[in-house]
DNA sequence: GTCTATATTCTGATAGAC
DNA sequence: GTCTATCAGAATATAGAC
């Protein structure tokens, strides 16, 4: 709480007009973090072909994550400090949030276009997959984001291209 | 410290006869950490064939990650807490680590068994994927640990044998 | 709405008896 | 090597002046 005072610019005792406790305030973070994320992708456009919309997901990901470093930091790492209920509210918009891409990998493979296994793991897979950016990924890095974003988009449609035996 | 005191038995005090502060009790178990997870790697069989050598590399991981998940879980959550000297080391032996996956991937490009863009960031994208499973992963869950493996396999193989145009 | 001051609890670490 | 006692500083949170 010190240090959050000292970063916006006031004292200690003044934070407490904004929240009741630092519980609340780790909380409202990470739910608004969660709710920008969703209502973000509901404005993107809606393509008719699976394979489009899944790379416009890869694209909106890593655009709203690698933009957000700081509040995605915070939305992975303090996690395990929310306290039970508040813990399974976040982890609730989570879960839709994977469920997103786990509609258009079933839709893709209702059409025929989409293969793989488990529909369920695939989806986590693919969420692992994006989610590591995060932890390499530099602004001056070897690859710019809309290379990286690229070599995604390739990665994740060459897999789903694959026919399973 | 006073938690771990008390989960190992003895009184706060008792436990500065093992280590001269909570820096380098954090570091010595990140260190241990990875260096098992190195050597333990060194004990694994030796295949001829790239595609044996990736399957045995993701049952390896899954295995030793899965197993030791309190141990992980410090191991990744822990990292920011580490002072600058000691982070150097601890991710120095993490990428030694990746690197693991990243020749077998390299060998397996040269002798025409595996299609990829881009060595490392396809090392990233599976160990991020590999990473994701111990957010999820459950002893009584769905699928077993036999058979998240075989899945896991499965899906890296079928990766690396699309032809890339 | 912010500041100052303070209550209270927690935390890492040390000293000295046994 | 462990225990008891304790220090010093940090942390969350509150109260009251302005």
């Amino acid at each position: 709480m010190r240090k959050i005072a000292d970063d916006v610019g006031v004292h200690v005792g003044a934070l407490y007009n904004y929240t009741p406790d630092k519980q609340t305030l780790l909380f409202k973070i990470m739910l608004n973090h969660m709710e920008s994320l969703l209502a973000a992708w509901g404005d993107c456009v809606n393509h008719e072909q699976p394979i489009d919309q899944i790379k416009e997901f890869i694209r909106f990901h890593l655009d709203f994550h690698l933009s957000k470093s700081d509040a995605v930091l915070v939305a992975y790492m303090e996690l395990r400090n929310l306290s039970e209920d508040n813990f399974r509210v976040i982890e609730h918009l989570r879960r839709k949030y994977e469920n997103i891409l786990t509609d258009i990998l079933c839709r893709g493979a209702d059409v025929g276009v989409f293969h793989f296994s488990d529909a369920r793991i695939t989806t986590l897979a693919f969420i692992g997959m994006l989610k590591e950016v995060g932890t390499w990924y530099r602004p001056n890095g070897r690859l710019s984001a809309v290379e990286v974003t690229t070599i995604y988009q390739e990665m994740v449609v060459d897999f789903l291209g694959v026919k399973k035996s």
